[in-house]
DNA sequence: TTGAAAGCGCTAACAA
DNA sequence: TTGTTAGCGCTTTCAA
């Protein structure tokens, strides 16, 4: 057998059996390995070859404790449901498929102790940059974010002051933009559904945005009504009915995210109600998912692709050393989609 | 200013220096931030005390080198927007809550080339165990996975020879039993609708066990329609008005997931087709998320989150070299659910 | 183009 | 209960 198949507790291969096998210092093979400096053609292939037959895996951990560097990116997100933020990770694995670069995930589940202790176990795995969802963690957390001496990136918010770098919408504006757009339509009584989740901020900035502006046209929110846990499509169906038996005068529903907007839209059709000719309907969040229904919902892209996108470039090129003129705070515009329950 | 805030280049803390500003020495240290051995109340105070000052991270890079050990387990799967990966991670993630595991996770998109680069990427790391979708791999991938001495898991299928543990269900079987209830309820023109995967095996073993069981029955699958891209809830609509038009006298129709099952399902409650009079459907995977919909598509749930659980357990107790009575091949079984699409 | 020596930051093992 | 010593497997640096 080519190496000791049977061997009783297998020790991992290291550079000194392909050293061995190669007959090749373990220096040089450690330079073929990573095609670092000048090796002749003749030795890189013993090399290569002895490597391959051993099954060789090299040990990133021995090698990061002695280069320093670590090619990993932590992202840190509440959560991977959400539909959000895959969109977001497409983005940030597109542009570090060129680079060495990898992303590591850590989910924080919209706990701030959470997001404190994932960021925690994160950075003591020395990454090469951050990126992290939203402007608002724990006093420890931004202390630890501060004091790290790599690319730092705040995303998917805009409204507040990022540590270091900071890419998204601004979640204000795009409940302005979308509550303009709804007494531009000639709605007058409106109602919210979203979720309990004191602790999501972006939902909050948006709902704030959307009263502000309400406000400004001389309309108010009239009525709410708040989910937690179960299936987005059915809890939007129930919160619709509930809010529409308790306030039958509303003319339009505005949902903090698609799904249960989704939820809410099928429910209307059931009903025979006039989407958007009685009730207008409009969600959050541009997701391509639910594309197919009866009627598109109207909603708002956050740009979620382009956010991961510009920040996995920002942490790439930092960690690159390449600076010239690279935009650390940038700001996407929200896009508004009328589809087909909102009238224009 | 308590730590020179303005070391030009920040030289990340060391054990070094929690030691020096406690005056306790570096083994002590390590013993308090680990919690191992017995450490006096007051050192113990002192060094948490200045570790906290600091701002201390400790670097798991060297603690791995030194202690050979990795809490780290390699999740390894074809993709997340999928909805059914998300909840085998979820049964991953709440039995590795209880233990010092952290599941990491590598995606393949389905490419046999890419997962064979993401799990060695990922044994670069030396994790302490591997929980990997499907038994089909490269040979490489496969000999990687036998050279390794840590708990290999692979999940989501059966029907096959596992390298070491394996959890999940038969497709072959699920696709029988679909074929069954629906060879029962009286269907006899039966329609296909898939995706274009030749590389997905899961979903090939499915059609494979239902057209045997069709078979059986005196029934076959009188046409296909497959698809690739885009949404799938418009690709499942304009997939079934296709096959529909082209075979009219199609009376059920099997798809390879519930997304486009809900497409179909819509475009049939859209054109007034009697379902599950005149035609009946069915999906795979028991997609939470798709209650909601005007009709409770037929599925068959496929056990995720369990299989994530019992995966995430053999890893752990076997990590821990706690093997007493472990099984480390299950075979869980696939729950059709009638929902109002199938005729019982 | 190749090799030898030193050390990355931590922990195992042992000694005090 | 605390400290000392010797690596973990690699890469950096320097010399040949």
């Amino acid at each position: 057998m080519t190496r000791g198949s049977q061997d009783q507790a297998k020790r991992p291969l290291t550079l000194r059996d392909v050293s061995e096998a190669s007959g090749v210092s373990e220096m040089t093979v450690s330079r073929v390995l990573r095609n670092r400096g000048d090796v002749s053609a003749a030795t890189r292939k013993k090399v290569l070859a002895a490597a391959k037959t051993l099954g060789y895996v090299p040990n990133k951990i021995a090698g990061a404790l002695a280069s320093q560097r670590v090619n990993l990116v932590a992202v840190i997100i509440p959560s991977m449901s959400n539909m959000v933020f895959p969109d977001v990770m497409t983005g940030i694995s597109e542009v570090l498929d060129n680079t060495p670069l990898q992303p590591v995930v850590g989910l924080t589940n919209y706990l701030p102790e959470k997001e404190e202790s994932v960021l925690y176990e994160m950075l003591s795995w020395r990454p090469s940059g951050v990126i992290i969802a939203g402007l608002e963690h724990t006093d420890a957390a931004r202390a630890m974010l501060r004091g790290v001496d790599i690319p730092v990136v705040e995303i998917m918010d805009v409204d507040g002051t990022p540590i270091d770098a900071m890419v998204g919408i601004s979640h204000r504006r795009a409940g302005r933009m979308m509550a303009q757009a709804i007494a531009k339509a000639g709605y007058e009584h409106i109602g919210f559904l979203g979720t309990k989740m004191p602790l999501d901020h972006r939902a909050r900035k948006r709902f704030e945005g959307f009263t502000e502006a309400l406000a400004k046209e001389g309309l108010e929110v009239e009525d709410q009504e708040f989910y937690e846990g179960g299936s987005a499509l059915v809890k939007g169906r129930e919160m619709t009915e509930t809010i529409l038996n308790r306030s039958p005068d509303l003319d339009f529903l505005y949902y903090s995210n698609d799904m249960i907007g989704a939820g809410g839209l099928l429910y209307c059709l059931d009903k025979g109600i006039d989407v958007p000719g009685q009730i207008g309907l409009a969600g959050f969040n541009g997701v391509e998912l639910l594309q197919g229904l009866p009627k598109l919902l109207a909603t708002m892209d956050a740009g979620r692709i382009e956010t991961g996108r510009k920040a996995a470039e920002i942490v790439a090129r930092m960690a690159a050393g390449d600076v010239e003129g690279l935009q650390t705070r940038v700001e996407l515009t929200p896009k508004l989609q009328y589809g087909e329950t909102l009238r224009r």
